[in-house]
DNA sequence: AACACTGTGATTACACCGTAATCTAGAACG
DNA sequence: CGTTCTAGATTACGGTGTAATCACAGTGTT
């Protein structure tokens, strides 16, 4: 009776509801009235289901470009939303780290942008944003620690630490690509 | 029987040889011989297991610093070469998301280094490196995906353009450390 | 209308997991 | 020798993903 659809957003649910953990094969037919079986005819299995989760999440994450805002300024932008909104997701590094999960949705904005207010070619366009997108899901991944006790020595840092490093690396990030801009405009 | 060491060092040599999935309380205490029972004395329970595997498997990854070598080129090496030693250790992906591992060990050389040799005053060497680990891993973490079909979409890297990106991102903060470094020399 | 077929989902089952409880055998000590 | 304590093996419990079996509803055919 349910269709794909309905299966991940059941298990998308769960996830927010209570976490990764509780994303069972069990727990979301439950959650749809409903026998595993279903499912593995609808979504294949497990490792399919956990990736359209990722999919579905990580859908409209980045924000649009706003009219009159240079690229440097919504690069920025860009960069601290996405982390921001990753980081608000349940079990992110996890999510992340399991699948091979694809932030081209999010990606396709910025190099629009970069391209076409940037003067940066189609393909500079898109390699500055994979350096960015990196720089970006690496600070969501690693400055988003899972709750576990802490543990010893000065690794730990403070959000405010993280948001300062996070703001600094994009910088660095901007600038280097200002200098090393090919301008074909 | 096993002491804690025994018992990490059997997890870690099953997950060289056979993955991260196939590291169980039950496969580490059959390849020592033992039931399940004795492990839970010796290193708590499977989460702790698995940081202790981290943590050993984190030791000796950065390469020290060489005589003479400026402190640009040991920082572009120590994290190339970082890269490369944590993309050969097998699921380093899920190790890393899943527990609050400590990169201290492999981040002192390099602390020291712009300390004493880049004219980085305390603050500023730990926040540099910290920065370039942040950097460093997302890239051993996402520029290594898992083996799993490719996905369609134009997110799918080549090692090349990988290699070439990385190399890209760390000469911008490079470039971005020696602008903003205090000179305290 | 009666029957066979086809596909869907529930039930059951299997092999595994982490780990707690119980049992057992051996060492230490009076 | 008898007792006690302890460490590890066995067993057990509740969970997992998923394959196999089975029941049943819908559909096409005669």
């Amino acid at each position: 009776m349910p269709t794909a659809d309905e299966i991940v957003r059941a298990a998308v649910g769960i996830l927010y509801e209570q976490g990764l953990d509780a994303v069972s094969m069990r727990t979301v037919a439950a959650r749809l009235g409903v026998s595993p079986v279903p499912l593995y005819s609808r979504v294949g299995n497990k490792e399919a289901l956990l990736d359209a989760v990722a999919d579905t999440v990580l859908a409209d994450v980045a924000p649009a470009h706003s009219p009159g805002e240079s690229w440097q300024d919504y690069t920025v932008r860009w960069a601290s939303t996405l982390r921001d909104r990753l980081t608000a997701i349940p079990d992110i590094r996890r999510l992340l780290s399991l699948r091979r999960s694809s932030l081209v949705p999010a990606a396709t904005a910025l190099v629009a942008t970069l391209r076409d207010e940037g003067g940066f070619g189609g393909r500079a366009a898109i390699e500055a944003v994979q350096l960015l997108s990196w720089a970006t899901i690496g600070y969501a991944v690693l400055g988003h620690p899972p709750d576990s006790p802490p543990r010893p020595g000065p690794s730990t840092v403070t959000r405010d630490q993280a948001d300062h490093l996070f703001d600094r690396h994009i910088k660095y990030l901007v600038q280097g690509l200002e200098r090393d801009r090919p301008r074909t405009g």
